[in-house]
DNA sequence: CTGAAAGCGCTTACAG
DNA sequence: CTGAAAGCGCTTACAG
């Protein structure tokens, strides 16, 4: 908590210095068509004699309006967070909105304060990227605040709000396809915590790719563990210690393939060759892997410039009906699998 | 601009509901010990039961104090901003601040409207990573607004504030050291722009290492251009179709070092081998690289962390003299270079 | 330990 | 086109 010393210079100071009411500056300073030319430039003369910095949190706390969003992410330091970070945040400072940031660092403890601490704030608006555990306390919280909010990437079952995401689904369900069509039999599904709707997606294209071949899935090759590098490098080391590992793997998000490959390399077993991986999310770095990792691009940056648009519409009209907005994903084909 | 449709229960309505004044309960919120502990939880039912919400904004308002700190970067997708926000963001959460953020790209006019919007919003104080083209303008409005400010990763000049960065001079003079030791004699500098203090800095290393072996620069193999991976492959297109192109390369970023390595990729050249290759920074991605990429350790995360709690005791302790801390940077020698 | 009144810096009706 | 007064939801002295 921070005191200010100097104090700024007012609205009324300026009025005062021109030799106008203070109304009359408020509508100097916000545009107001409706004061002559005149007026206009001697209170914008004032203003930049005395040096007039306008106190938006006064207005704010007045007209009851905000221009923040919050935006509460699970972890900046992952290029797909970041990625969606940045569509969020140009597509709103675009709008004239400043965002205040929360990590949640997949914590659903701090998750609650960070919401807590957004709605003490009076944001206009809240875009939720949610922790992986997120329960149904999580949507009981988010039911009771009245702040606009828009989910990304993550659902919640019984939160009422709109929602961005991709098609987890059938992206799931094209790179398992790709995988069978190369005869694969045996594909493990590593990482990603089985209670989120971003598993749950999944895996039911995960199941579906196999039902559609008439094929059973074995159990053991499914593995659940955070979505890290980390992760990735466990989920690894668990599947392949088994009497019959699995021939390929499919990688809950990019940066779990890449602790697999980490791991496999660890291990000399080639991907590519000796097994195939294919990833999630297409983050920049996946391109440019050794090997170049094939994946399902689900466009981070997309539905962080859709969340935010909804989240202004949300915040501009009212009593709008609830959207769900699903992109489609893409499968891209690289060395990991070919 | 937001309208709040639903009114909050105010502070005053939960005195009147707990048969208090509104100084007694603006006291209980506030945890102060000298109200008794029946007045207490008789205040904190009725907050319960009538589900009131704080109001951050009209408390900071009247006190005219702000836990809210700006926090301006240039760009969330690199790997070594985002880093340092982490370090920033966790540090000033664990100290109860909550963070306004804006991002740049590197833009100078997107800077000024952002430190503008910061002080309009009000912030307790502001963690500047400058843009790289910051000029004197950048530096005489710095140095009109009151609030606290700290600089970090780059220096301006005439700036009137403290800083936190790594000693680059150092660590460019431990990565060209190192080239030289190993018997190159061209080696080229590639990205940056020459009037950040960044390059200035790496520039001065460059010099010296060079001139403790009494060998001159030359010029043609220096390169000024954007820090990203663009500008590497751009930067290495140019120096390498010159008619005595260098035997390694001094990359003023990993970053740029990632594009160095797939334009060479381009060309058949094999980096670690019929050519030499360092980096800066040493993001996580460095280390994974393939080939593993020799780079110099900035420690971000540290940098965010000095940076956010400097800034804390800017805002916190009055008339403190100006502080610089430059931490110690650390040079990895990896497969680009053995 | 608790209360009544004033005020943070704006905007909002309402008058003229 | 402009002004005087009230108020947004808190906290701050000041009394008691």
């Amino acid at each position: 908590m921070k005191k200010m010393n100097k104090q700024r210079v007012t609205l009324q100071e300026v009025a005062q210095h021109a030799g106008v009411s203070t109304s009359t500056a408020s509508l100097v300073v916000r545009n107001n068509p409706r004061i002559s030319e005149a007026t206009r430039n001697k209170v914008l003369q004032s203003m930049e004699d005395l040096g007039y910095v306008y106190d938006r949190v006064a207005a704010n706390m007045r007209s009851k309006s905000s221009n923040i969003v919050g935006v509460i992410v699970t972890d900046i330091s992952n290029t797909f967070i970041s990625e969606f970070l940045i569509g969020v945040q140009t597509t709103l400072e675009s709008l004239g909105y400043t965002v205040l940031l929360g990590t949640t660092f997949d914590s659903v403890d701090k998750q609650e304060r960070l919401i807590s601490t957004m709605v003490e704030h009076r944001v206009g608006g809240i875009i939720l990227n949610l922790a992986s555990k997120s329960s149904a306390r999580t949507a009981k919280q988010l039911n009771q605040i009245r702040t606009p909010k828009v989910l990304a990437n993550r659902e919640l079952s019984d939160v009422q709000c709109d929602y961005v995401g991709v098609d987890y689904e059938q992206g799931t369900w094209m790179a398992i396809h790709h995988l069978l069509q190369k005869g694969h039999r045996r594909i493990a599904f590593l990482g990603g915590i089985k209670t989120s709707s971003t598993w749950i997606e999944r895996m039911k294209g995960f199941k579906r790719a196999h039902d559609d071949e008439n094929l059973t899935i074995d159990d053991s090759l499914i593995i659940d563990i955070v979505p890290t590098r980390e992760g990735g490098k466990e989920a690894l080391a668990q599947v392949m210690d088994q009497p019959e590992p699995p021939t390929a793997i499919f990688c809950f998000s990019d940066l779990v393939a890449f602790g697999v490959m980490q791991e496999l390399s660890a291990r000399s077993i080639k991907p590519g060759e000796d097994i195939d991986v294919v990833g999630f999310d297409n983050i920049p770095e996946a391109e440019l892997y050794h090997p170049p990792l094939t994946t399902v691009s689900s466009f981070p940056r997309s539905i962080g410039v859709k969340a935010a648009n909804l989240l202004y519409h949300k915040m501009n009209e009212q009593d709008e009906e609830l959207q769900r907005l699903i992109l489609k994903p893409q499968l891209h084909i690289r060395e990991t699998s070919t």
